[in-house]
DNA sequence: TCAAATAAATGACCGTTAGTCACAAACAAG
DNA sequence: CTTGTTTGTGACTAACGGTCATTTATTTGA
C-alpha cells in the first residue's frame, strides 16, 4: 500500500509550489513589499496552510537562497569544464558570477541579500546548514581552481588558495553590490557603466593573480 | 529682536537632539528592532514629535548614514596626510577603512547598511545628496591619492585612478562586509581569522597597485 | 459501508508597530 | 488679555507576520 508514500510525494509537491508562488510574488514585488497573504494567494491556499511547511517568511524566502545557490554552484562546475589552466578556470569562475548576475538577477539578488545576513538561529537549522553546504562546494571549486594554477605555474605561487578564494569571493560580491546598488550614480557621476567596471575588475584580478 | 533666531537654534538643537537617542536606541538594539516609540522615549518626547522633525524611521537612520559617512571622509583625510608616495596615501585610505571599522563599529554598521540600499525617493532628497556629497569628496581623496601615485611613479602607470578608486572601494566594501556577516564561519569552517584576511587583502591589492 | 481517528486546511483573530491627526499646550505679538 | 501661530501629544488606524480553535478531507479498520 503506496498511500504513505504518495501522500509524502504530495506533501513535497505542495511544498514546492509553494516556494514557486513564493517565487514570484518576491521577485515581482520585492521580498520586503511581499506580504504572506501575497503569497498565499498566488499558492491558492490559505495562509495558516503556508505555515504548516514553513517556520517563517524569512525561511521561505531562505529557501530560494537555497536554489540560487545550487544555480550558482552549478554555473561555477560548468564554468571550470574544459578549461586548461588554473588561470582560466578561476577567470572562468569569476565570469560565472557575472554570468549568475545577468541570467538569474533574481536569484542573484537573493543571494545578495542572504549574503549580508547574519546566520540566524531562529530558521531551519537543516536548511541554513543545506545552504551552507552549497556554498561551500562552491568553494572548493574555487579553491581547487586556484590552487591548480598554483601548480601548473599559470598563477603566483606565492598566493595561499584558500585565503585568495575567500578574498576573490568577497570582492567579487563587493563589486557586484557597489554596480546593483550604486550602479546608476556611477553611471550619472563618473560616466562609468557596469560593463567597464566589472571588466577592469576582472583585467586588474587577472594582473594580481597570473605569473611572472 | 533675537527670538526668531533663537527658535530657529531651538529647533537645530532637538533635531540633534532626536538624533542622538535614535542613535543610543539603533546602537543598542539594531535598528529593526528598535522602535519609533523607544526612540520617542529615549528623546523624552512623543512619538508624533519625532514626525515633526523626520519624515520616517528610515530618515532618520540616513541622518546617522550620514555621520557615518562624515566620519569616514574624516578618516581618509587624515590618512593621506603626511604621507610621501601616492601609492602609500592609497594603502592609508585603506587603513582607513580598517580603522573606521575598528573604532566606530557602530556607524560602520550604518554605513554597509546604506550602501546596501537603492536611492529611495522616499526620503528628503536633500538629506540623500548631501550623503552622496560627503561619499563623493571621499572618493575624490581616494582618486587623488591613486592619481598622485600615477604620477610619482609609485603606482602602475597603466591604471586608471577613477576606476581604480571605485574599484578599489566595492571591493573594501565587499570584503568587510564578508568579515562582518561571515566571519564566524570563517574562522569556524576555514581558520581563518578577520586579521589575516584584512592583512592578505592588503597584500593582494598592494602587488596589484605598485610599479614594476 | 460507515464511524472513528488522523491529517490537512482554513480564516478570524492577536500583537506589534510605523505613521496620522484632531486636539491641547506653549508661546509670541499687538 | 486676546488672538494667532508654532510645537507637542497620544489615542487611533492600517497593515502585516504569525497563531489557533474549528472545519474539511482522507485514511483506517471493523
Amino acid at each position: 500500500m503506496g498511500t504513505a508514500e504518495r501522500r509524502e510525494r504530495e506533501k513535497l509537491r505542495r511544498r514546492t509550489d509553494i516556494i514557486d508562488s513564493a517565487e514570484n510574488v518576491f521577485f515581482s514585488k520585492g521580498f520586503e513589499n511581499s506580504t504572506m497573504d501575497d503569497v498565499a494567494s498566488e499558492a491558492e491556499l490559505s495562509k495558516g496552510t503556508l505555515y504548516l511547511y514553513f517556520k517563517s517568511k524569512e525561511e521561505l524566502y531562505l529557501e530560494i537562497v537555497h536554489r540560487a545557490t545550487k544555480i550558482l554552484s552549478g554555473l561555477f562546475l560548468e564554468a571550470v569544464e574544459n578549461k586548461t589552466t588554473g588561470l582560466e578556470k578561476t577567470k572562468a569562475i569569476g565570469e560565472g558570477f557575472i554570468k549568475f548576475n545577468k541570467e538569474y538577477p533574481n536569484y542573484h539578488d537573493a543571494f545578495l541579500y542572504h549574503q549580508t545576513k547574519e546566520y540566524d538561529e531562529k530558521l531551519s537549522v537543516d536548511l541554513e546548514s543545506s545552504v551552507f553546504g552549497v556554498k561551500k562546494q562552491s568553494m572548493e571549486i574555487f579553491v581547487d581552481a586556484i590552487e591548480s594554477g598554483i601548480k601548473d605555474g599559470s598563477i603566483r605561487e606565492n598566493l595561499d588558495p584558500v585565503k585568495t578564494a575567500v578574498l576573490l569571493w568577497g570582492e567579487t560580491t563587493g563589486v557586484l553590490m557597489l554596480i546593483k546598488y550604486k550602479g546608476k550614480l556611477l553611471k550619472q557621476n563618473l560616466n562609468l557603466s557596469e560593463e567597464e567596471l566589472i571588466s577592469y575588475f576582472f583585467e586588474f584580478t587577472y594582473q594580481a593573480l597570473k605569473a611572472n
